[in-house]
DNA sequence: CTATATCATGATATTTTTATCCGGATATAG
DNA sequence: CTATATCCGGATAAAAATATCATGATATAG
């Protein structure tokens, strides 16, 4: 439902967020969540563009997080990114309805709007995992994925 | 959030449960609900396929329904062409996490499965216009689209 | 049987999404 | 200043979704 590049980009942020304010490369975030390299460093910049990390060059460097991730939402990562698409007109084509829909596509953005919301109300500080939260690996030293270390709550 | 192959084939199965069980040309339909002809065909086909609508050839044929519309979901037309995917197993690629899930993606299956049950509560029959009930067009005379002749409550 | 209306389906084209490659810019350490 | 670590961003490639085209199959009417 989310795109893939949306799910990236939140693995991503959790990963970063987990590690509080250490700056992270793109390649341990990219060990961390299981994403292509390359691929993650457009996620990291459109992120970058939206506000929501700061990228600092030259050794010991990496992406941060800019808010402190208790005030950071699913929404605004997943907005940065690939954002959710509400239906504000009619998608027929036809002009003049303004904020009427018809029954189908009301129901669709319902639908959508309850996705919005529940995202909104979905701190990423709230998704790191329990161990992982006092996480003490050194700077940039490259983790498993994840899913081990206990960032998952898998195994309980 | 859906699929453009999702919305139409929810807006043809509207535009074909509006007509009862009166049998409808992909044209009819095409024209009806703004979906591109040959598209839409590959469409219909799959829904046939999804035993939700039937096809007849020939001269006064064209596609039918196979159940009354207040029996047929959102979810069934949308599984048939493009189903929600839930999260059902760690996405990183670990193995033996079984239905545990981490935080996010247990936070993103929620959202996936509340929109899933929104869709099975909602029957195609609720999402016919009120005029467009008692359609009275003689069988495949073209029509205007959806949103004209009042499928949509827009201009209310 | 013929003419016509309709769906079925395989081939292809286009666009968007996802992914990779690589040289350049900028920061830090010494 | 040099070497190294890091991000930046353009070019390209590969895959998937969307769209179109053309031919064939099947039903109905007469």
């Amino acid at each position: 439902m989310l795109s893939q590049t949306a799910e990236y980009a939140l693995r991503a942020m959790v990963a970063l967020a987990a590690g509080k304010q250490q700056a992270r490369t793109t390649q341990y975030l990219a060990q961390a969540s299981r994403v292509p390299l390359d691929y993650l460093s457009k996620i990291l910049n459109s992120l970058g563009k939206a506000g929501l990390v700061a990228a600092k060059r030259g050794r010991g460097g990496g992406f941060q997080t800019l808010r402190p991730a208790s005030e950071l939402t699913v929404l605004e990562v997943v907005s940065a990114v690939d954002p959710l698409k509400r239906i504000r007109t009619c998608p027929l084509g036809l002009k003049a309805h303004g904020a009427n829909l018809c029954p189908l596509h009301r129901k669709l953005d319902d639908a959508v709007r309850s996705v919005e919301e529940a995202f909104a109300a979905t701190t990423i500080e709230s998704l790191v995992g329990v161990s992982f939260q006092d996480n003490t690996l050194p700077d940039n030293s490259l983790p498993g994925p994840f899913c081990e270390g206990d960032f998952c709550d898998a195994h309980a």
